[in-house]
This record gives C-alpha cells, sequence and structure tokens, in this order.
DNA sequence: CGTATTTGACCGGCGC
DNA sequence: GCGCCGGTCAAATACG
C-alpha cells in the first residue's frame, strides 16, 4: 500500500512518458501512420492548466512522411522557461542556439525536417508538470491527457525545487526486462555521443533501477543522463537527459557507449561480421555531412542493433529505413540510414541481422540519400572486417 | 595497461 | 533535527 503511493508519486515521470511513449510507439506501428494533426495530438494533453500543458509537436513540413521513418520514441523537454522545439525546421526555436548548449549550425534545415519526421509522435512538456502529474493524469482514448499544477504532487514539486534545469526525457522502446543481465544493467540504445555510467540506484517503488550516465567526450561537459524502465511498462525505457553538451560531436568514440560491457557478446559478434556503426568520430565536427571519413570506429552495440531492429519499417518503396532517434543534450541526434531492403518483419536474432549486414557494402548505400542519410551528425555505416 | 562498469558510501535537498 | 531519497563519487573489478 505504502510502496504503491510511493510508486505513484515518484515513478509519475518515467511512467507518463513510458505511458505516452507506449501510445505513440503503438500509433506509429499502425499502418499507415495517422498523422495525427497538432489538435488531434492535443487532445491527448489538454489541461485547464494551460500554463503547464504540454503540448504536442505539430507537423513541421507538409509532405506525407513514409511511415517508416517513426521512430519509437516519444520526448519531453523540461525547461520551464525555454520550451525549444529541437525538430523544428522552420521556425526561430530551431535556428536559435540554445543558450549554453551545443547547438548544430546550418546546414541542417533538412535534417531539422528529417528530424520532425522521426518525431512524428513526439510531444513536448515541462518536466515540472510531467513530475507532477500523476499516472491518471493520462488516459487513453480521446480523454485528454491533462497535466495541472495543481495534481502536482509533493514528490514532484520536490524534484522541481531540486532540479530548475533542462531536461528531456526520451521515451524509446526497450528490450524486454530480463534478469540474465548482471545488476539488471539495460541494453540502451546508442545516441551516438559517449556516455559514461557512473551509478546505478534501485528507485523506490520500481522494480527497475535507474542507471546513471554522464558524457564522457569530454571532461568538462556536464551532459547527463538517467535510463530507466517503465515500471508501468517494462518494453518501454525512460532515458532522462540533463544539463547539454558544451562540446561538438565526440571526438573519440565511446566503443562502449550505451551499454554495459558485460554485454559485449554482442560487439564481439560485430567484430566477426559486419557491423553497423554509428560513427561519431566522423560527426566530431559539427557538419554532420562528412560521410568519406575514414576514421571508423566500431559502435555496432547490440543494444543499437536491437532499437533498430525494433524501427525497422517497410514504407512503399523498395527501401527500408533504419531510424534512430537519440539525444544528447539539446542535441537531438537522428539518424536515419536508407539501405537496400531487409526482410524484417519483426525483431532478428542478432546473427540474422548482421549476417543481412554482410550483403550490405558503403557502396550500396545511394549516395544521394546520404544528405538526409546523415542527418544531424549521425552517420551510419557499414564495415566489414 | 587503459578504460569502462559495478556498487557501496557519501552528500545534499526536502518533508515531517 | 532526523530520516528518506535521489544523485554522485570513487575504489574495486572486469574486459579487451
Amino acid at each position: 500500500m505504502e510502496e504503491a503511493v510511493a510508486s505513484t508519486a515518484q515513478g509519475d515521470l518515467a511512467d507518463i512518458v513510458a505511458r505516452a511513449g507506449a501510445m505513440a510507439a503503438t500509433a506509429s506501428r499502425r499502418p499507415p501512420p495517422p498523422p495525427p494533426s497538432p489538435a488531434a495530438a492535443a487532445d491527448h494533453m489538454s489541461s485547464p492548466a494551460a500554463g503547464h500543458q504540454i503540448m504536442a509537436l505539430p507537423y513541421y513540413d507538409e509532405e506525407p512522411r513514409p511511415a517508416s521513418i517513426i521512430a519509437d520514441a516519444v520526448m519531453f523537454e523540461a525547461p520551464s522557461s525555454m520550451v525549444v522545439d529541437p525538430y523544428q525546421s522552420s521556425s526561430s526555436a530551431a535556428s536559435a542556439p540554445h543558450h549554453g548548449g551545443y547547438w548544430l549550425p546550418p546546414p541542417q534545415q533538412q535534417q531539422q525536417q528529417l528530424a520532425a519526421q522521426i518525431s512524428q509522435h513526439a510531444y513536448y512538456g515541462r518536466d515540472v508538470a510531467m513530475g507532477g502529474a500523476a499516472a491518471s493524469d493520462i488516459v487513453d482514448g480521446d480523454e485528454a491527457m491533462r497535466i495541472s499544477p495543481v495534481t502536482v504532487t509533493p514528490a514532484a514539486h520536490q524534484i522541481m525545487k531540486r532540479k530548475n534545469e533542462v531536461k528531456k526525457v526520451v521515451c524509446i522502446p526497450a528490450l524486454p526486462p530480463t534478469n540474465s543481465r548482471p545488476g539488471g544493467g539495460e541494453v540502451i540504445p546508442s545516441d551516438l555521443w559517449a556516455w559514461r555510467k557512473y551509478g546505478q540506484k534501485p528507485i523506490k517503488g520500481s522494480p527497475y533501477p535507474r542507471g546513471y550516465y554522464r558524457c564522457s567526450s569530454s571532461k568538462g561537459c556536464m551532459a547527463r543522463k538517467q535510463v530507466e524502465r517503465s515500471r508501468s511498462d517494462p518494453n518501454m525505457l525512460v532515458i532522462t537527459y540533463t544539463a547539454e553538451h558544451n562540446h561538438p560531436w565526440p571526438m573519440q568514440r565511446n566503443v562502449l557507449a550505451g551499454y554495459s560491457r558485460p554485454h559485449t557478446h554482442m560487439s564481439t559478434n560485430c567484430k566477426k561480421k559486419n557491423i553497423c556503426r554509428v560513427d561519431q568520430t566522423s560527426s566530431s565536427s559539427p557538419s554532420p555531412m562528412n560521410t568519406n571519413n575514414s576514421n571508423h570506429n566500431v559502435v555496432a552495440s547490440g543494444n543499437l542493433e536491437c532499437h533498430q531492429t525494433r524501427n525497422m519499417v517497410e514504407d512503399n518503396a523498395d527501401h527500408q529505413y533504419v531510424a534512430y532517434a537519440g539525444m544528447g543534450g539539446l542535441d537531438d541526434e537522428v539518424g536515419v540510414e536508407m539501405h537496400q531492403p531487409i526482410s524484417c518483419s519483426s525483431i532478428q536474432p542478432a546473427d540474422e541481422v548482421f549476417a543481412e549486414l554482410e550483403e550490405l557494402e558503403p557502396s550500396n548505400i545511394n549516395p544521394a540519400m546520404n544528405a538526409n542519410v546523415y542527418s544531424r551528425g549521425v552517420s551510419y555505416e557499414w564495415h566489414k572486417f
């Protein structure tokens, strides 16, 4: 009983995000993707408390988006004084650099458009509201998801006071929780920044621990992220980004970024077969269009692979997209690689994926797509060893 | 040997 | 002031 109360009070953020993410993910899997109008999206978030209303992302481009580039990610951003839409392609929010944070310079309008495509089901809000809203505030159906300041719980209020900093919450599908991983470590999709885990704590009311990561690319970088599995939906991974990267893309790739080393059986596989790499080194430059870099570092983490696999969706064309949406600080890295079709109607075993990847050569990637493929400094490359 | 993870200890904010 | 809790530190450990 007491546990349940605590759970409701403190797990709200993760749960809310996870639930919203589950809704978005569910919606995104429905073919065709019903383009939720801003109003429709707002239906999930309306609130009498306009000041704390979670805003739904509108569509930023008028072109129909292929269902394939919908990442199962739901994002919330938390600055009470700065609600910025990093996906917005034409607004001042996108063009204006974030204060204190590293923001990729143009040309990235197309990247942002691409990101907007991926963020089709993304929502924005404030961590304040997120933290304050009980899980029951989010309801399914036509009922609006109301986040009212009146409903802010003491626990959330505590968080509000304690952390008056920008937070961004991302909810992504995750592999089912497993006990096979020591320490309850999560398989976290790489978000292309180099993260180093510095702590893990059990969270009261949640059966799943919360992992604490800091940016390992730059010593002075204050970027942090917390990763925890939603207790209400264990299939959803809630990643909370705190602070901002004060540097360009990592100069040195964190090979193990995003997952725990004990899980390196995947990386071992990667060494034997083709590897999908998310090349941070190549994107260390603010220019995301570096596609011919020769600096190839392996990053093919199993988690990344799995995440990508989950996001593989066939579009109407003869291609598939591997879409991945991640974030670092305020920069929402979104990488989408278009490659030759891979039969993937469901999650594949790692070996199968790699076996199929073996068929891929970098030359097979349509160079014309590179402009969009290597979006926001994220480059996916296939390399054979 | 260098680097990353694990994990218990520690610290600070907050409520009571 | 005390206890709870979340976040961080740092030594120990593991891995390549």
